[in-house]
RNA sequence: GCGUGGGUAGCCAAGCCCGGUCAAAGGCGAGGGACUCAAGAUCCCUUCCCGAAGGGGUUCCCAGGUUCGAAUCCUGGCCCACGCACCA
């Protein structure tokens, strides 16, 4: 059994020699310095209610790679990251193990917390010592080339970025970014507070639903209110349903006397209207009735109906027999059920009369879809409540958006479901007939067990995202933008289109304070929309702690920020204010000027519709057009050995554990070789392991003697011609953030070019390409696997770090396509022999290549030239040929061979062509006699095919032609 | 349903924008071989089907179309993943 740990030993050790090397020497902390180009990267910082797992470890090497790789172009590079701790889930988890909730538990022991410290969790203090430092000592074990100088957490309990915070918040509401209004949310009643997803027993993702409330007139003047999803139906109204057994109120809204249930009473009261219950009233006492229904204005009974679920709108329910299969299957029981008639003491012959009234046309349905699927699903009454929810979701999704509103529909006549739903129930608004209502999109469960209803906030703060102008700077931003994948922009633009205002305050959860309003927190999106800008002062403001303890960083105001981000106010006030030198206050300024914008942020793509469309927001509307980003990069959902990542399936995993079971370099390998674009990366554990094994062949054969010769062979400009090219592929992979790309040209391709070479080289290569081999693919490797590179780096005595060396440029005199084309001639060849090899069985004693005759090859050079100007004319081509001295003789295969080259070389490109007759065949395949012979194990003969000496049984010679000699095996 | 990205050999995946050099790169897996006392590593060969001469056949989700020529362009369809919000 092979031992992980042995091998891997070395690389471990390697990678804490280098590391603490890196650290000492402060590579990674940058300073602006205006005489060098810059590079800023980015990632958004992480939530500390964990350890990081390979997921924002993948995000972040994406960013890291290209960090890298800029240094390596001779940037000034910085790399900052911090720590996110604002916002609700935090707290949820701390009071969830304060609850010794077994599940929350299960997941800090999952991530290798002891026993023993997972009590300390209840403090949410103790996640926010915990994780940042956790993460940090995390990303510097994999390597990150980050100027931790710069970290910092967010929240209050770090003064000055939360001063930044309120800066940037008073920044948007002078803008008129901010705007105050009415807002539904899934409410807790027992809490009396909004219910995050995070919250939830059950009800992930529900969200408040508006229903319509129709209101049914009584010959009194009192109303039953019923509410329905689906107000475009109310032209198939037959009858309205209440349930003879529950309990009803009698309640003043508004001015109006409505009846409904008492739960509907209190969610109404909660969502802005004003509700006094006067009296009750059970539901047999309302059956036989009239109302007058809304819309089609016509009187409607009462009837009962037990399928109505009091837990859900207003307990009474408006009956459209033609669409809805509940109200089918309710109203199909009451005319068959003599008994009920007669109890509720209902006309049975009016009751019987009733008929679903077709309204809607919907595509692969008849003109009643409700009756056609209780039938279709065999539906026997209407406490068949499985297949009538099914029964549901289907009629009402296809002629939701399929279904067309037919002639009795008045004025709505062929008009669109989707379309005449709204138009519908504003009209019915407008004239008093309807109103509207909340409720959860589904059933929603606190923690507290409370079931959840919709509430309306009056006061709740938003950035106004949907701002037309707003939304089109931030159009522009994207326009200007470059975005790794290229798809990226539709994307943005889509996203940008679709956010609606957002509420940018809550009442609960870690946050700054709303500065004009003290009742309110920060929603953790919101105030982290510009925060890059913080980092490029950060290291003065957090003196090196994620929690500052500068002293004058305790104090700071809009007017410092003000100077600092906009150079507006005067540094010699703003340093007087806080006691400082004007030096400082200016060098923080230039600090900003220099690194901003940010040239590249890259996420995953789980922030595209939120975070990074937020960022670009924040951007037009606080900063000029010069500092707005000019990179955003997004990456997939990382995947293990082919399935996603996730906590319930068991398979997530923690950065900290791959690198403890792999070291860093692996990993950085594994994940640069997973995947480009927005396709989800997959991390492959069979390509760590020979990955794990590459690597260390690479370490032994950089760092090891090798045979080598003085003397050049064709060969070596064949290999320095491919190293050209691969360098080349591997920067403008490297440039376009596709790193499994760069590696196949940088490393794998490179790694199999080599062997060819040492191959062809009999095992010696020459000496200086072997230097110039082992130097290139050092450091064309290094953004991936620093550590290594150091290591070869420095045992050949290089300078400096190889992380700061140049990055491998091609050398356009070294691609030499004559050398390629020779070696490609070589390689197929030697394929077509095997290829022989294999079809025949034979074991050859003997194997002849017959090289292209002369007149062949004036024929192709004709023939090229022909082709370069148009297409070729047989007849041209003949004439030209035959001008030739001595092909009159074999005129009929002079034609027979320009016949099938016109054709071929027709669509030929130009650099095809050119490269043709480049090689003289014959002497390329006597120069490599013995590598043939070597390689085939069989005495090899070259004969030009038309050497009259030759030695031909079959008479094989013919079939040459240029690219190809003929061959032949005995 | 809408939006976005996809569907390529045993698996992963490149190619598609810009049609021909595509039976289609690369990696993994599998089989064979070299080296070795052996294991590992490394290197070489093979890996859609047929073939005793370098060839032929059938392929790139399906069905049509454009073209001399389609994995690539167009039309229609099927299928998969992710998102559809107040929150990380």
């Amino acid at each position: 059994m092979a031992k992980p740990g042995a091998r891997t030993g070395d690389l471990r050790q390697i990678e804490a020699k280098w590391q603490s090397a890196w650290e000492r020497d402060h590579v990674y902390v940058a300073r602006a310095d205006a005489g060098r180009p810059k590079w800023y990267s980015t990632v958004p910082y992480p939530y500390m209610n964990g350890y990081q797992h390979l997921g924002f470890g993948t995000s972040f090497l994406r960013a890291e790679f290209q960090s890298r790789f800029r240094r390596m172009l001779g940037y000034n590079v910085l790399h900052p990251q911090a720590f996110h701790c604002t916002g609700l889930p935090i707290l949820g988890a701390a009071k969830r193990i304060a609850e010794k909730e077994p599940k929350q538990w299960e997941i800090l022991r999952a991530m290798g917390i002891p026993d023993r410290e997972v009590p300390k969790f209840a403090d949410p203090m103790h996640w926010i010592e915990v994780f940042p430092a956790a993460t940090m000592e995390d990303l510097k074990a994999l390597g990150a080339a980050v100027d931790w100088t710069r970290s910092f957490i967010t929240t209050p309990l770090n003064p000055p970025y939360d001063a930044f915070v309120r800066w940037q918040f008073h920044r948007l509401k002078d803008g008129g970014y901010v705007r105050i209004d009415k807002h539904p949310v899934i409410w807790c009643p027992k809490d009396q507070a909004p219910i995050g997803d995070h919250d939830r027993l059950e009800g992930e993702g529900e969200t408040p639903m508006e229903y319509t409330l129709l209101k049914f007139p009584l010959a009194d003047g009192r109303f039953l209110v019923a509410a329905t999803i689906r107000p475009e139906t109310v032209f198939g109204q037959t009858n309205l349903w209440v349930d003879p057994d529950a309990e009803y109120v009698v309640a003043r809204v508004g001015d109006e006397r409505w009846i409904l249930n008492d739960l509907a009473s209190k969610k109404l009261s909660e969502q802005g209207k004003s509700v006094a219950i006067e009296s009750r009233i059970h539901g047999a006492d309302l059956l036989g009735k009239d109302v007058v229904a809304p819309a089609i204005n016509r009187a409607i009974p009462i009837l009962p109906g037990s399928f109505i679920d009091q837990g859900r709108g207003t307990g009474i329910v408006t009956s459209v027999p033609s669409d809805a299969p509940d109200d089918y299957a309710a109203l199909r029981d009451l005319q068959q059920d003599d008994r009920l008639l007669t109890k509720y003491d209902l006309d049975a012959e009016r009751i019987r009369a009733i008929r679903p009234i077709p309204i809607i046309r919907t595509p692969g349905w008849g003109p009643l879809p409700g009756v056609e699927i209780v039938d279709r699903l065999g539906i026997r009454n209407q406490g068949d409540r499985e297949k009538l929810e099914q029964a549901k979701a289907e009629v009402y999704k296809t002629g939701f958006y399929r279904g067309v509103l037919n002639e009795n529909c008045g004025p709505y006549a062929g008009v669109r479901v989707e379309v005449a739903k709204d138009e519908i129930r504003k009209e019915l608004t407008s004239k008093g007939q309807a109103d509207l209502m909340y409720e959860p999109s589904g059933v929603v469960i606190c923690r507290c067990m409370t079931t959840a209803i919709v509430k309306v906030v009056d006061n709740q703060w938003f950035l106004s995202y949907a701002d037309p102008a707003w939304k089109a700077r931030v159009h522009e931003a994207i326009a200007s933008m470059d975005l790794y994948p290229e798809a990226l922009r539709k994307w943005f633009d889509y996203v940008t289109d679709w956010l609606r205002d957002w509420p940018c305050a809550h009442h609960r959860g870690l946050g700054t304070i709303l500065p004009w309003d003290a009742n309110w927190v920060i929603e953790s999106l919101s105030d982290s929309t510009i925060y890059m800008a913080y980092y490029t002062i950060a290291h003065a403001l957090q003196g090196g702690a994620l929690r500052s303890s500068v002293p004058w960083a305790q104090r700071l105001d809009d007017g410092f920020f003000d100077f600092v981000f906009f150079g507006s106010g005067s540094a010699k006030g703003v340093a007087s204010h806080l006691g400082l030198e004007v030096e400082l206050i200016e060098g923080l300024r230039q600090e900003f000027v220099y690194w901003y914008p940010v040239d590249l942020r890259n996420t995953g793509k789980d922030l595209v519709q939120n975070h990074m469309t937020f960022c670009l927001f924040a951007h037009t509307a606080i900063f000029p057009r010069e500092q707005w980003p000019r990179g955003f990069a997004v990456n997939g959902w990382v995947r293990m050995a082919g399935r996603k990542m996730s906590k319930s399936r068991g398979n997530v995993w923690y950065i900290r554990e791959a690198v403890r079971e792999w070291g860093a370099d692996v990993i950085r390998l594994t994940v640069a070789n997973a995947g480009d674009g927005l396709d989800d990366p997959n991390v492959d554990m069979d390509f760590a392991e020979s990955a794990k094994a590459r690597i260390e062949e690479w370490l032994r054969f950089a760092t090891s003697k090798h045979a080598t010769r003085k003397d050049h062979h064709g060969i070596d400009a064949w290999f320095l011609s491919i190293l050209s090219r691969s360098i080349q592929a591997s920067r403008t992979a490297m440039e376009g953030m596709n790193y499994k790309a760069a590696l196949r040209h940088g490393y794998f391709d490179l790694q199999a070019s080599w062997s060819w070479y040492v191959r062809r080289s009999e095992g010696r290569p020459q000496v200086d390409v072997l230097r110039r081999f082992i130097d290139v693919q050092t450091k064309l490797l290094a953004p991936f696997v620093p550590h290594l590179g150091e290591e070869i780096w420095h045992r050949l005595g290089g300078d400096g770090f190889v992380v700061n060396a140049q990055y491998p440029e091609s050398i356009a005199g070294e691609i030499d396509p004559r050398a390629e084309t020779a070696e490609v001639l070589l390689q197929s060849t030697l394929a077509d022999v095997r290829e022989i090899l294999k079809v025949t069985g034979i074991a050859p004693k003997r194997l002849a290549l017959y090289t292209v005759p002369a007149w062949k090859v004036h024929v192709h050079r004709i023939a090229r030239e022909l082709a370069k100007q148009g297409p070729i004319l047989m007849n041209v081509l003949m004439e030209r040929a035959l001008a030739e001295p001595g092909m009159r003789e074999r005129a009929k295969e002079v034609a027979a061979f320009a016949k099938k080259l016109a054709e071929d070389l027709q669509h030929a490109k130009l650099d095809e062509l050119d490269r043709f007759g480049s090689v003289d065949e014959f002497a390329m395949f006597r120069e490599n006699l013995g590598f043939l012979e070597k390689e085939l194990r069989v005495k090899v003969d070259v004969f030009r095919a038309d050497d009259p000496k030759r030695w031909d049984p079959s008479k094989k010679a013919d079939h040459a032609v240029p690219g190809r000699p003929a061959i032949y095996l005995e």
